[in-house]
DNA sequence: TATGAATGAGCATTCATTCAT
DNA sequence: CATGAATGAATGCTCATTCAT
């Protein structure tokens, strides 16, 4: 099958360790302080091999940037015929788990931290991450509207009050406090009352639907 | 009054020009890749002079950091006697406006771009930033709830929620994207479309209040 | 014969493609800016075969340089028996043709700018080139005069003036300006205006001989 | 009178140390070759503060190499009412003196060297070199034969032809093997050589001149 | 006190050269 | 044999910081 495997395979498997070290040094350090004799070395390379993967500190920058926005999308895989409540608790935790990895707040705060030197970057990653995630959250609050589940004006506004209420606090807060992630009872505390004021404000059978939600957040 | 003035007027004028300097440079270019030598010059100082006001970069940037802490927490002085409807329309916007300010953004982009190298930094925004003002808003939560005027549980949370649903979406756009700040009108639709939010899930009698608060809007 | 051949030949080919992209490279971009890679690129080969060849960059540069100096010594090849108005001036032009080549200049040039670093190849150069040049237009000289054609005390000089005459001028502007050869015009004007001095200042029967000259010239 | 000395002074000498080293370095090594610590080192500075008169290896380079240009044209400050022979002869022995210095040389080395890689240098240095002086001796030339001391056609022919019998030879073998200056009295023959076999293919009064020319060799 | 002029340490990048395949 | 992939050693250039004036 990979018959060009070996070189093949040790060529991708070295410029993944990079990539790899690329974050931790960079999230770390911001750019301009890391060196990119710190990535080689946490790559397990030689200076000029990292260079024959990457052209510049610049393009090892950019294409580390590139790896985790697909993960992101993944996020939102909605099996289309379960309940709203259970869909959205899914989501909810789904996007959780993604968003509040150390590595996607590291990432995040390299973003932000670079967004005036490099615009492109910021909006690349806005476009790509945040923008998408959010579509596809919109397209489902349209839909359950449709259906008559929710009430909703304008499900692109619903989208982001969804995303606003369960997570933009913890994650505020992971932004300016690194090694000081939420424990998992924290997050429960946000992502679940988020999820509470949701239906509160927008479901059209709002106790029925907050029931089912006691009952998912009891089972797990 | 202050008679030893002349030298000490000087001495703080050169230092306030030094700080000015300092968040312009620091937020184009992130704290590495800032230069010592481009402060002093947008400050108009020498470098040695600089170094006369500030013993390192290091202390220059926490020194800047400082300045407009306390910015943030002149946000939240509301009359107490008013309706609990217009005291959240005036915290939004008051707060809207300050946190929507690009020197805002930019200290944020740096606070958070730097988070990892120096933690305490970002501990201590977060502790007088948006903690403060989320306590403030959270005592405003409770005292509506004794006073029968909105059904709230945890007041903290309410208070956060509130947070996320008027503010969390523009700004995170923001902080991403610099230079395409959201108009005015823009703007409204995310503030006016949390606090109609906020009020239907959690007002003891939404549809009054909604109907002030719409008015509120339409006066403006 | 040369049974051995298909090997052989085949090393003999990259060898002299090796020695080919050498001088185009190293001619372009002088010894020290001249990179290994570029030469083994332009050779068509890769680095470590090129290695196979040459010990080192500064063994394919003594290789390279090597090359081209026979070349200039075929160029004296007199006809005895001709008037020597006409072997002079088929001397001019067989000289002028090859020392005034792009690749000859630009050979001169690196050895002239790397004279200083590596002496020994410029003695060689000027042993092996310039030097053997002058000998057989001395010897040419000496006969000449021997058999009352040209009134001449010092061979050698009177070689030396005439290379000065017809070319040095040329030369000279073609080795510090490249990429700007004399066009055929030109190189006539330096040229024949050259022989005619000579022949004014070292002719035997100076009227006569110029007149040759003039009917050579105007041959051609 | 020059009131900022001290400090002015001070910088005007490391600058000239810098070039002197410059030249040195440049001149021994190649352009490429030469490193900016090396050039820093001969020059007892450090290499930021050689960055500070000088803004980058380009930079140093091209300003060494105006700093002589002058000097050559200093060459040619005729007395006019001497006798013509004499004339030649003060010119003679004003150019080689300067163009057969070591330091011109390998000024000349350079800039033949990087005539490829700096196609600009070749041609403002030949400009500002070679051709003004070589322009001063045509109209040294034209007026003579005004005069009708010469019988010249063309006199920027006549020019050349000087110069090329009286310094082409010693010069390009001193261009092609460095350490090997031609002693005075090598020098002597060339130079006094090519001026017989000017006078005797230019002059109007041949045996008159060369005895003029005859008695200036003498007297020196 | 303010400044022009240093400096030591470092960083991105490149290159001649050599293995492992 | 030839090749892709390494690497150690430089090199040009910059910057935070400090003197001498």
């Amino acid at each position: 099958m990979t018959a060009l495997s070996r070189r093949e395979q040790n060529r991708l498997e070295k410029r993944q360790r990079a990539l790899d070290a690329a974050l931790t040094v960079f999230s770390e350090n911001g750019y301009a302080a890391a060196t990119m004799d710190a990535i080689a070395a946490a790559a397990g390379l030689t200076k000029p091999t990292l260079y024959q993967y990457f052209d510049s500190k610049e393009a090892l920058f950019q294409a580390m940037m590139l790896v985790p926005r697909d993960t992101m999308l993944t996020v939102f895989d909605a099996p289309a015929d379960t309940c709203h409540v259970t869909q959205l608790w899914r989501f909810s935790w789904a996007y959780a788990e993604v968003v509040m990895q150390p590595q996607f707040l590291a990432l995040a705060r390299l973003v932000i931290g670079d967004a005036q030197r490099s615009p492109d970057l910021g909006r690349a990653y806005q476009a790509s991450g945040p923008d998408r995630v959010l579509d596809g959250l919109a397209r489902f609050m349209a839909d359950q509207a449709t259906l008559g589940r929710l009430q909703i004006d304008d499900a692109e506004l619903a989208a982001e009050d969804f995303w606003g209420l369960i997570l933009s606090s913890p994650r505020n807060t992971a932004l300016h406090v690194p090694n000081a992630l939420p424990d998992r009872q924290t997050l429960e505390r946000y992502v679940n009352n988020g999820q509470r004021v949701f239906l509160r404000a927008y479901s059209t059978k709002p106790a029925k639907d907050l029931a089912v939600l006691e009952t998912l957040i009891a089972q797990n």
